[in-house]
RNA sequence: GGGGACGUGGUGCAGCCUGGUUAGCAUGCCGGUCUGUCACACCGGUGGUCGCGAGUUCGAGCCUCGUCGUCCCCGCCA
């Protein structure tokens, strides 16, 4: 076998008349008739390779196709001066073969492995032709690099990168697990962790201090394009600290990982309260590149006025402003007050020509002349009650942005903190803790609000960057009493709690630090830092919406025997 | 669980609204010409159960219903 010398980033013009051995496969091929080029590609780099009539090897390459895996022995030279291409990193030099030996045939790939073009299914049923792309290695070379990064970061400062068990015990609250049946005690099974969260609390009692795990969680729920059945959390959690102190450690190491793999500074980290974030934006993961923040006007004497607009009891009337453009026709307009509708809510918008609103509620604005607006500016006055107008409208406001093109290339890196403890299950009819029943509640809150648990706030706190949620996290409970009391809040009873969670009760009875912890989303940290909008693309393998893998056409049946070992019968199903 | 878009040679798309003779384009692949190309160019050719099933019709890639798959969104995701 022709075995490389070299790997193609490394042939440049200092090796120039030397005699190399390049592997790799046949990424295109110009036949000119005399003379046939080549370009090698390997994960490195791409090079050029010349085949030159009446020789041995020329005779090899004219039987070349694309993907063939290929090793060719050749003297490195400088290309003509008109034949240079600059952009190509080995523009300036080609390799003149003088052997050439196929090492692997290939059949016409189903997809196009130097283009960034095919429909996804057929991609990622050839999953490994679709990872040749050189796109595609660039993300997952870049994300092994943010991981390395990370992991330098937190061990200098202590840290300790400890595994926790994959196979463990189902939980109730929150996501759906996947569970996987034991074999050797038939009729139980494990769960697969929705994260660390147990495990790591419990290294903190055993006193660790600071640990870390680039870990794999799993949640059994419905996908989206920036959501994975299992995905990757640099999960970490440290003891003796308040939440300042989490969010200076995790905001210093996002800072450094920007810097370290983008080369960006993106300054210190603000923070925001969920109330400001849900005010102003309509949502707890406000994008801060552009501004068109909500505006309330129910307090203004004329909202009483808005026509069909007008607030009833217990309603807000909110309103943004959207910059001068050209792209909003009437009709796009009128079909955000068409989906209001069916939010329950009642819209009208109005353009401003600098003396007149313009509009399905021009004239009742006409008549308001402190609304501040500039004109070309068009605002939309949204009415109905508070949670619904800010979700809209927070809805609304990153679509027209998107539509108008106001989104700022730049990266927006915010904390929200002050969560609610609570909130409301309405399929359950009861109230469940919204980060997870571990996390420490505002004790003031706790006892000032007992008969309304939507009041309390928690220590908990998210890290949002450009309208995405990048991870999440708390202070948590660590004594026995408050814990038991948190769970009774939601609903879980003594027996209940003893019988889930009883391990971890006892735990807090032998000495728990207090602690505090967080996680990041790995595949969501990389995928905003590299702009693309598909974990998709930073995956090497993953899975489709529905949960399957197209390569390996999984999930899957298992034989008879398998279901027989585990005592499992199937049921009829369809 | 609900809504929307898509499914056509190996691959990417057009054709469907308004049903009718041979399903079009690009690329790939095969053959030919070509000694400096770089998405080489030019000439010729190969390649399609129009996802699957049923229905309407004299006739279905096109219309209807169902089904499977992919993508996007809502619910859901502590």
């Amino acid at each position: 076998m022709l075995k490389r010398t070299h790997r193609l980033h490394e042939l440049n013009e200092s090796l120039i008349d030397k005699t190399v051995v390049i592997n790799g496969w046949v990424d295109r091929i110009r036949n000119l008739g005399g003379i046939i080029f080549v370009w090698i590609r390997d994960r490195y780099g791409v090079v050029q390779v010349l085949f030159q009539p009446d020789t041995p090897a020329y005779e090899i390459a004219k039987n070349l196709s694309g993907e063939y895996v290929i090793g060719v022995e050749g003297i490195v030279r400088e290309r003509p001066k008109d034949a240079k291409n600059v952009d190509l990193a080995s523009g300036n030099i080609e390799l003149l073969a003088q052997k050439v030996e196929i090492l692997a045939e290939s059949k016409t790939p189903p997809v196009y492995t130097n283009r960034d073009e095919g429909s996804e299914d057929v991609r990622l049923k050839y999953r490994y032709l679709d990872l040749r792309r050189r796109s595609i290695q660039y993300n997952l070379i870049f994300r092994h690099k943010l991981i390395q990064k990370t992991r330098e970061y937190l061990n200098s400062n202590d840290f300790l990168e400890i595994e926790t068990p994959y196979l463990m015990k189902s939980t109730p609250e929150g996501a759906r697990n996947f569970i996987v049946p034991s074999r050797i005690k038939q009729g139980t099974f494990y769960a697969l962790p929705q994260s660390p969260q147990i495990f790591k609390q419990l290294l903190m009692i055993a006193g660790f201090d600071r640990y870390y795990q680039v870990a794999r969680c799993f949640r059994d729920e419905d996908l989206r394009a920036d959501r994975q059945p299992e995905f990757t959390q640099i999960d970490l959690e440290m003891s003796f600290v308040d939440q300042e102190d989490v969010q200076e450690m995790v905001g210093n190491l996002v800072k450094y990982l920007f810097k370290a793999v983008r080369g960006i500074d993106i300054g210190d980290v603000p923070s925001m309260q969920y109330q400001t974030a849900m005010e102003l934006y309509g949502s707890d993961k406000p994008d801060l590149r552009f501004e068109m923040k909500m505006e309330n006007l129910t307090s203004k004497s004329f909202s009483s006025k808005l026509d069909f607009l007008s607030p009833r009891v217990e309603e807000e009337v909110k309103m943004i402003v959207i910059p001068k453009n050209d792209v909003l026709s009437r009709k796009a307009l009128d079909t955000y007050s068409e989906s209001a509708k069916s939010s329950n809510l009642r819209l009208g918008w109005a353009k401003f020509n600098g003396e007149n609103f313009v509009g399905s509620i021009g004239k009742v604005l006409s008549t308001v002349h402190d609304l501040n607006v500039k004109t070309g500016e068009t605002v939309i006055i949204c009415t109905g009650k508070k949670n619904d107008v800010n979700t809209f409208l927070g809805r609304t406001r990153v679509e027209i942005a998107n539509k108008i093109g106001i989104i700022e290339n730049t990266f927006k890196v915010l904390w929200i903190n002050d969560f609610p403890m609570f909130e409301w299950n309405e399929e359950d009819k009861r109230f469940q803790a919204q980060h997870h029943p571990f996390t420490m509640p505002y004790l003031e809150d706790l006892e000032n609000h007992s008969d309304d648990l939507s009041k309390i706030r928690a220590h908990s706190y998210d890290l949002v960057i450009n309208g995405w949620e990048m991870g999440s996290g708390s202070v948590r409970i660590h004594t026995r009493a408050l814990q038991e009391r948190v769970f009774k809040l939601i609903g879980i009873t003594e027996e209940e709690a003893k019988k889930r969670f009883g391990f971890f009760l006892e735990a807090f009875e032998y000495g728990a630090p207090p602690h505090a912890g967080f996680a990041i989303g790995v595949d969501r940290l990389v995928s905003v830092m590299l702009g693309v909008t598909s974990l998709r693309d930073v995956i090497a393998f993953p899975k489709t919406t529905s949960g399957s893998d197209l390569m390996m056409d999984t999930p899957s049946e298992v034989s008879e025997d398998q279901l027989k070992e585990l005592g499992i019968k199937l049921e009829e199903h369809r």
